[in-house]
DNA sequence: AATAAATTGAACCAAACGGTTGACAATTAA
DNA sequence: TTAATTGTCAACCGTTTGGTTCAATTTATT
């Protein structure tokens, strides 16, 4: 049950976390806190962007639950959180077998193949 | 080769599916369309909402490569077209590692301590 | 104590958004 | 032929977006 409620697909969750990706800056954003912890300042100067811009930016990110800031003194540390991430996937995940299709196709069909080479070998 | 070129993370593409996806109309309407195909009435009416305005969510997604359009006279028959979900789901993969953390840990403890005891066993 | 650095806030801008209405075009049914 | 159905287009509306600049605030450095 509790799984559950974890999972719940929590639509205005869902609003913000999918809009938060929409925008090519945040996602690179992501891709550096990926890889470190990153201030704001070192957010923006990868995209000769004002502080003040890139502030903005994180706080997209803060708000959709994709990020944790860290105030030390002055500077401001982020680093991602991805649980919201894997709420969207959760989404996704129910429309996987769509583009799967053709795989499980080709799949099943060599599954086939191999249960008749089974047989002709008991044979 | 081309498995990889299929994967690229076209950032264009990923901006306009990551926005499609953000409207928890569209959203709805996406899971409507993983059910059957409809027609944009269809789509219309569960939002009672005019045919213009979902005539204008069926063009962002549509744009996304999210949905086809079909014109069979005055008739407009839309369906699901997963593909780009799937370019979103594998953008996403990158950070699956993050939320499942936890997960990671306690599942490599549990074999730690598998490890343990059959030692034991052995012993 | 004075200065430099890291960040936010407020005001502004043009563009895009989500929605409406009303006119129009095309297809189908009476 | 007329009328109804299905949908788009264009114009409009208020709100949000992504960006800027400049002033203010807080914290470090010298």
């Amino acid at each position: 049950m509790i799984i559950l409620n974890h999972m719940v697909e929590h639509s205005a969750h869902l609003d913000a976390v999918f809009h938060a990706l929409s925008d090519p800056t945040r996602r690179a954003m992501l891709g550096h806190l990926a890889e470190r912890e990153c201030t704001i300042g070192e957010l923006a100067t990868p995209f000769s962007m004002s502080f003040a811009g890139a502030s903005k930016h994180v706080r997209v990110l803060e708000r959709a639950g994709l990020l944790k800031r860290d105030v030390r003194g002055r500077i401001h540390q982020c680093r991602l959180q991805a649980e919201r991430l894997a709420e969207a996937q959760a989404w996704m995940r129910r429309y996987e077998h769509f583009w799967n299709e053709k795989l499980d196709t080709l799949e099943s069909l060599l599954r086939e193949e191999d249960k008749s080479k089974a047989k002709k070998v008991e044979e």
